[in-house]
DNA sequence: TAGAGAACATGATCGGGATCATGTCCGACG
DNA sequence: CGTCGGACATGATCCCGATCATGTTCTCTA
């Protein structure tokens, strides 16, 4: 795949990390910005009252916390949710990379169909019932693979249970799923 | 401001349209690109029973399907929810102005920024209870100003009678909200 | 080929939020 | 100044989906 982040960062230094260590910390100065090989990294937030709040998780191969390249500071804890491979390039060097214009625009659409994405999931996720979400994800992705299911009831944010149900409810209706 | 798309589309010839007139429909191929000054903009898809599925919306002042300067087609229609006022440019034009790089960069960090805030509210979204889309709200965005809780309570994807359930409850406990 | 683990599947119970109804308060506007 | 609409607020009811429990099937691997 001609993805843009990894032509950046060919030959850059890679760093292996543990499950749970710390990429970076909220209000950290951004030095670095580190493109993602291998695992799962959770962004999250500390409330007031000891709890965390997940921000955002990203997974292999991605760029983590995307929008740090633009600001001075985190704003928010990067820990590892599995062992994982990162690799390393300073900031500056980064967006160097992206004064050529042809690599920017790549970069531009990667990112314009992302929010696209997430737009569109989002919107899946506001409507009120099951039913109406897996219409939703049917359109949009068509019938998933076999072992799939689990990860559309994740991706419409319901439990595979209430999932598996309006499955059986729709076969039972002559629907093939 | 200085947003990007309205210095690249300073100049640009602008069109009105009244409520639900149609932008473009899905499949259309794309020709032009469309700044929204004024107004708000449904992007939607027809379900095969019928139904519509709302994919996005865009309100003033935005770039109406950003991800479509980077395909063919057009993915969905674009129907005007309200009287809006668009600024109109063949896409060649606009992408040509992305030609520069920093002009690209910056499309660049605010789409990264979308990004972030989108996702940031997707994992809002995910949590079950009301509480905890409260408190990640509040972590996020601070107490809204007067007036605004109704929009609180469509963001974190809640009746606003549920939201105010949740208030009355924790001003009962002593907070101030 | 036997065992483990994950997806698939379905049942029972429970609670939280949607929904509908109703009412107050405040600010905008003629 | 009056009234009109929208935010604020709260009560009652109902249903859907979370949760927990249990069991089957499939595939991968030892």
């Amino acid at each position: 795949m001609s993805d843009v982040w990894s032509r950046i960062f060919t030959s850059a230094p890679t760093r292996a990390l543990a499950s749970g260590a710390v990429l970076f910390r909220r209000d950290d100065p951004i030095h670095s910005a580190y493109l993602l090989l291998e695992g799962s990294v959770r962004l999250e937030r500390h409330l007031s009252d000891g709890t965390r709040l997940i921000i955002d998780r990203t997974v292999a191969p991605g760029l983590v916390a995307r929008a740090s390249l633009f600001v001075k500071r985190y704003h928010c804890d990067a820990l590892c949710e599995t062992s994982c491979r990162v690799a390393v390039l300073p900031r500056d060097t980064t967006l160097g990379a992206l004064g050529e214009a042809d690599l920017a625009l790549a970069a531009l659409a990667d990112t314009a169909k992302d929010v696209q994405a997430l737009r569109a999931r989002l919107e899946v996720m506001r409507l009120k019932s099951v039913a109406l979400r897996l219409d939703a994800y049917l359109d949009l992705h068509g019938v998933p693979a076999r072992g799939g299911w689990v990860a559309v009831a994740d991706w419409i944010g319901v439990t595979p249970p209430a999932l598996y149900r309006e499955l059986s409810k729709r076969r039972a209706a002559g629907e093939d799923l």
